[in-house]
DNA sequence: AGCACGCCGACT
DNA sequence: GTCGGCGTGCTC
C-alpha cells in the first residue's frame, strides 16, 4: 500500500495538521517540508507537507493536495524538527510556528492581490457584489482582498472573487515576491506635532488621517488610510505635498549596501589573554563537531563581541556557518554592519522590518548558503541557515528574546535546541546572565567562559544611591531630580561630559487626579488610569492605545481641580529644562521616535555631542557605546522593583548594571546615581557595587524557597473574556480539570486568579499557574487538560516571562 | 485567524 | 418587513 495522503500544517491556529489526498500525479514532488497549496474551508492557502501517511481518517470528506509549490523542501531538516519541537514545548499550533519560520511565504487569503483582465474590464456584471468589486478594482488598480474587503465590507466577497476568477474577469496573486512593504505608504513627517497639526489646516478628514497614523505608530498604505477615515487618495496626497506626511517610494532598508561596502582596514587587534582563552574553547568545541553550551561572560567593555565575532570567523573557515542573535531589531543594524564589514557578501540580516522583497533576497541568500553569517533578533532562530556550526545568543537575559505573541518562544531557549540538533555550538552572551543560565553551569549543561577585565582603561563607574525617602516633598511638587543627583548633573556638565538618565515612564504624568473628588480619569476599556501627554494634549491609555481629549474640568464633580501627579519622561525634560537652562537636552522614548523618525536620529544627536542630558525609558540603557558618558541616572529605581512579577528583581540588577555600563568607558570615571525608596534592597546594593556573585546568591536562595523558576517550571494560562462570569466560571473549570487529571500529582495548580491587570482592552483576565520540577510534567498536564474550544479566548505560555 | 451561520435592534 | 451587529463554532 503506498502513502497517498498527505499531513499538512496549515497558518491556521489549529493543533494538529490537515489530511488531504494525495493525487498520484503529485506524489514523486511530495517530500516533507514542500509547501503546498490547500484549501481550508472556504480559503486557499499555502500550508506545508509534513509528512504522508497510508490511512485516511475515518468520516471526514477528504480535500486533495491542489498544487506542490516547491521542487525541494525550502528548509533544512534541522529547521522542520525545531518547528516540530517548537510546536510541542510551547503548546502553540503547528501551522503559527510555520508561519514564523517562512515568514511571508505563507500568505493568508487576505494577502493575495486582485487585478481586473481585460475581458473584466469590458464585461458587464453579473450581479450588484461583482459591479462592486469590479468598480472598486477599477479605482484602485489593484487591492488585496483585505483592503476590497474593508473597503465594501460586503458579506461574501470570498465568493465574489472566486465566482469573477474563475471566469477570468480578474486575477489574484498571492504577494509573495511582491516588493516594497512601505512602497506607496506614508507616514507622519518628523517634527513637532502641533506645527504639523497647522500645516494640516482645517479639513477634518486631513485631521483624522493624522490622528489615525498617530495611533497606528507605524507607516500605512495609502489605501488603509483611505479605507480607515473614509477620505479620498487626494485627502492624503496633499497631505504629503503640504509636508505633514512622508512618502515612502522606495522599499526603506537600513542602508547596508554590502557589496559596495569597503571593507575597512583594520590593524589586526590582539586579544588579551582571557579572551584568548574563551575563543580557544569555542573553536575547540566547534572543532569537536557535536553540540556544546557556553555561557560567556564579563562585564559591559570587556570585549565579548570580539570573541564571537572571530568564533564566527573560525566556523565560517570551517566552512559551517554562524548565526548571531540580537534581543532588538534596533540593535541589527550596528551589528550587522560590523559583521558585513568582516563577511562582505556572506552576511545577511533577517528580521520582520525587512521589506518583503528585501526579506525575500536575504532569506534565499541564507538558504542557499551564499550567506554565512546571519544577523538577527529572536525570530533568526528559525533561519534557514545549512551546515550552521555556531549560534550566538547575545545579552542572553534580555526578556526581549520571549515572543508574547503566538507562538510564544523564547529565543535562548530555541537556540540551545537547534544547536544540539544541528551539532552546533551555542553561546550565550551576557554581563548579569539569566538565572536560568547560571543554574545551567552549575549543572553542567553549560561551560562558563568568563572575561576579567576591562578593554584600555575604563573603570566600572562608582555607585550612588539617593535615598528617596528623606526627599519626601519630591514627587508631591512634580520633582524628580534630587538635590544630589542635580549636584552630579551640575558637576559633569561642567566638566564637559554628557549624562543619561533612565525614567521608565512615556509622557508628561502617569496620572492626572482630581484633587477634589479623587477621580483619576481611567480608561473605560481597561479599567487602569490613563496617562497625560502635555504635549499632544491627550489622556492616552498605555495599555489599549485609546486616546481623549484632557478635560479642563473634573467630568465627576466639576471641579476644575486636576493636576498632574507623578512625572514621565516629558516632564523630567521640562523639569531639566529648568535646572540646567540652555543645556541641550533630548528624549528616547517611544514618542520621541516616533516625532523625529527613528532611533537613530535621537542616538546619534547623542553621540556627536549636540546633545549633553538624554533621557528616557528603557530603550536609552540597550547596546549604545558613548565615551563621554560620565553620569548615568535612575531617577525611580522602584518603578521597575515594583512589578507584580517575580522576576522583576532580576530585571531591575540588569537594567541598573547595564545602565551603569553605559559609561566609563573613556579615560574619565563614571558615576551612577539610583534614586530609590528602597536603598537596602540586595538588587540595588549589588548593581552599585559590582557584586555579582552576591545578586546571584540572594536571588537564587528566593527563588529555591519560594519555588520558582529556574527551580521550577512554570506554564500560565489565561482567559479573556468580554463577559467576565463567563471568563470565570471557564478558568475555574479548567482549572478543576487541571487538579483532577491523574498526571496532577507532581505539580501544583495555583489559582484561579485574576490576572494583575483584571481588564485589558475591555477583556476580562483570569489566570492559572501550572508549577512543578518538571517541565515535562507540567508541558503533559497542561496539554492533557485543555478545553478543546474554551468559551473565550485562553491563551497558553510556557515558561512566560512576564505575568500580565 | 478567517469565515459562515445565526439570532436580536434601527432603518428603507 | 430587511440590513447588519458580533457571539459561536468549524476548518481535513
Amino acid at each position: 500500500m503506498t502513502a497517498s495522503f498527505a499531513e499538512v500544517a496549515v497558518p491556521v491556529p489549529l493543533a494538529h495538521p490537515l489530511v488531504y489526498e494525495l493525487p498520484e500525479a503529485l506524489a514523486p514532488l511530495a517530500l516533507p517540508g514542500v509547501r503546498v497549496r490547500v484549501t481550508v474551508g472556504r480559503r486557499r492557502l499555502v500550508g506545508v507537507l509534513l509528512g504522508l501517511r497510508a490511512e485516511a481518517p475515518a468520516g471526514i470528506a477528504l480535500r486533495p493536495v491542489e498544487e506542490v509549490l516547491d521542487a525541494e523542501p525550502l528548509l533544512p531538516p534541522e529547521v522542520l524538527a525545531l518547528a516540530r519541537f517548537t510546536t510541542d514545548y510551547y503548546l502553540a499550533p503547528i501551522g503559527e510556528v510555520l508561519r514564523a519560520v517562512f515568514p511571508g511565504r505563507l500568505p493568508a487569503w487576505g494577502d493575495r492581490r486582485f487585478r481586473l483582465t481585460d475581458a473584466g474590464a469590458l464585461a458587464p456584471p453579473r450581479s450588484a457584489a461583482e459591479a462592486m468589486v469590479v468598480e472598486a478594482l477599477r479605482e484602485l488598480g489593484r487591492a488585496s482582498a483585505a483592503d476590497l474587503q474593508r473597503r465594501l465590507g460586503s458579506s461574501d466577497l470570498p465568493a465574489t472573487l472566486a465566482a469573477l476568477e474563475a471566469a477570468g474577469r480578474v486575477v489574484g496573486a498571492s504577494r509573495e515576491g511582491q516588493s516594497g512593504r512601505y512602497r506607496n505608504a506614508v507616514a507622519l513627517a518628523p517634527g513637532d506635532p502641533a506645527e504639523l497639526a497647522q500645516r494640516v489646516g482645517r479639513s477634518p478628514a486631513g485631521r483624522e488621517v493624522v490622528e489615525v497614523l498617530a495611533a497606528l505608530g507605524r507607516p500605512a498604505t495609502v489605501h488603509e488610510l483611505v479605507a480607515a477615515v473614509g477620505c479620498g487618495e487626494a485627502v492624503v496626497r496633499r497631505l504629503v505635498g503640504r509636508g505633514v506626511l512622508r512618502q515612502f517610494t522606495e522599499v526603506e532598508t537600513l542602508g547596508l549596501d554590502r557589496h559596495r561596502m569597503r571593507a575597512r582596514e583594520r590593524p589586526p587587534i590582539a586579544l588579551r589573554d582571557d579572551q584568548e582563552a574563551a575563543l580557544a574553547a569555542l573553536v575547540g568545541a566547534l572543532d569537536g563537531g557535536a553540540f556544546a553550551g557556553f555561557l560567556l561572560r564579563g562585564v559591559t567593555g570587556a570585549g565579548k563581541t570580539e570573541v564571537y565575532l572571530r568564533a564566527a570567523a573560525a566556523a565560517v573557515e570551517r566552512g559551517r556557518t554562524a548565526l548571531l542573535m540580537v534581543p532588538e531589531i534596533a540593535l541589527v543594524p550596528a551589528l550587522a554592519r560590523e559583521v558585513a564589514e568582516r563577511f562582505r557578501g556572506a552576511s545577511a540580516i533577517l528580521h520582520s522590518g525587512l521589506g518583503e522583497s528585501e526579506r525575500e533576497q536575504e532569506w534565499e541568500r541564507v538558504r542557499s548558503g551564499e550567506a554565512r553569517v546571519v544577523v538577527g533578533p529572536r525570530s533568526a532562530v528559525f533561519a534557514p541557515l545549512p551546515e550552521l556550526g555556531l549560534v550566538v545568543v547575545d545579552e542572553e537575559q534580555d526578556a526581549a528574546y520571549k515572543q508574547e505573541s503566538v507562538p510564544r518562544y523564547h529565543g535562548r531557549d530555541l537556540a540551545l535546541f537547534r544547536g544540539s540538533v544541528a551539532d552546533a555550538v551555542v553561546v550565550l552572551v551576557s554581563a548579569t546572565p539569566s538565572l536560568e543560565s547560571r543554574l545551567n553551569v552549575e549543572r553542567g549543561k553549560l561551560r562558563q567562559l568568563e572575561l576579567t577585565r576591562r578593554v584600555g582603561q575604563g573603570k566600572l563607574p562608582e555607585g550612588i544611591v539617593v535615598d528617596l525617602r528623606g526627599e519626601v516633598t519630591m514627587p508631591l511638587r512634580g520633582r524628580s531630580v534630587s538635590r544630589r543627583l542635580e549636584e552630579e548633573l551640575r558637576a559633569a556638565l561642567e566638566a564637559g561630559d554628557q549624562a543619561i538618565l533612565l525614567r521608565n515612564r512615556r509622557g508628561y504624568s502617569p496620572l492626572l487626579l482630581c484633587r477634589a473628588c479623587g477621580e483619576d480619569l481611567r480608561c473605560d476599556d481597561c479599567g487602569l488610569p490613563r496617562t497625560y501627554h502635555r504635549r499632544e494634549a491627550k489622556l492616552l491609555c498605555h495599555y489599549c492605545g485609546s486616546r481623549i481629549a484632557v478635560p479642563e474640568r473634573c467630568p465627576t464633580c466639576g471641579e476644575a481641580a486636576m493636576e498632574a501627579v507623578g512625572s514621565g519622561t516629558e516632564r523630567v525634560e521640562e523639569e531639566l529644562a529648568e535646572l540646567f537652562p540652555g543645556v541641550a537636552l533630548d528624549v528616547l522614548d517611544r514618542d520621541s521616535v516616533r516625532r523625529r523618525g527613528s532611533v537613530a536620529a535621537i542616538l546619534e544627536g547623542f553621540a556627536a555631542g549636540r546633545t549633553r542630558i538624554l533621557v528616557g525609558t528603557q530603550m536609552v540603557s540597550k547596546g549604545h557605546h558613548f565615551p563621554n558618558v560620565a553620569l548615568t541616572g535612575v531617577l525611580a529605581a522602584d518603578a521597575f522593583l515594583g512589578f507584580p512579577d517575580f522576576r522583576a528583581v532580576e530585571r531591575t540588577y540588569a537594567l541598573l548594571t547595564q545602565l551603569a555600563g553605559r559609561g566609563g568607558r573613556g579615560e574619565r570615571p563614571a558615576k551612577v546615581v539610583i534614586q530609590t525608596f528602597h536603598p537596602e534592597h540586595y538588587a540595588i546594593q549589588a548593581a552599585l557595587r559590582h557584586d555579582d556573585a552576591g545578586f546571584a546568591a540572594e536571588e537564587m536562595r528566593f527563588r529555591r524557597l519560594f519555588h520558582y523558576p529556574p527551580y521550577t517550571r512554570m506554564v500560565q494560562l489565561l482567559l479573556q473574556s468580554t463577559n467576565r462570569a463567563r471568563a470565570e466560571a471557564e478558568i475555574g473549570e479548567i482549572g478543576r480539570r487541571l487538579r483532577a487529571h491523574p498526571e496532577a500529582a507532581a505539580v501544583r495548580v495555583l489559582g484561579p486568579a485574576p490576572a494583575p491587570f483584571e481588564r485589558l482592552r475591555g477583556k476580562w483576565r483570569f489566570q492559572l499557574l501550572v508549577r512543578g520540577a518538571s517541565g515535562k510534567a507540567v508541558r503533559s498536564l497542561v496539554a492533557a487538560a485543555l478545553p478543546e474550544s474554551p468559551a473565550g479566548e485562553l491563551v497558553v505560555d510556557v515558561d512566560p516571562y512576564s505575568l500580565l
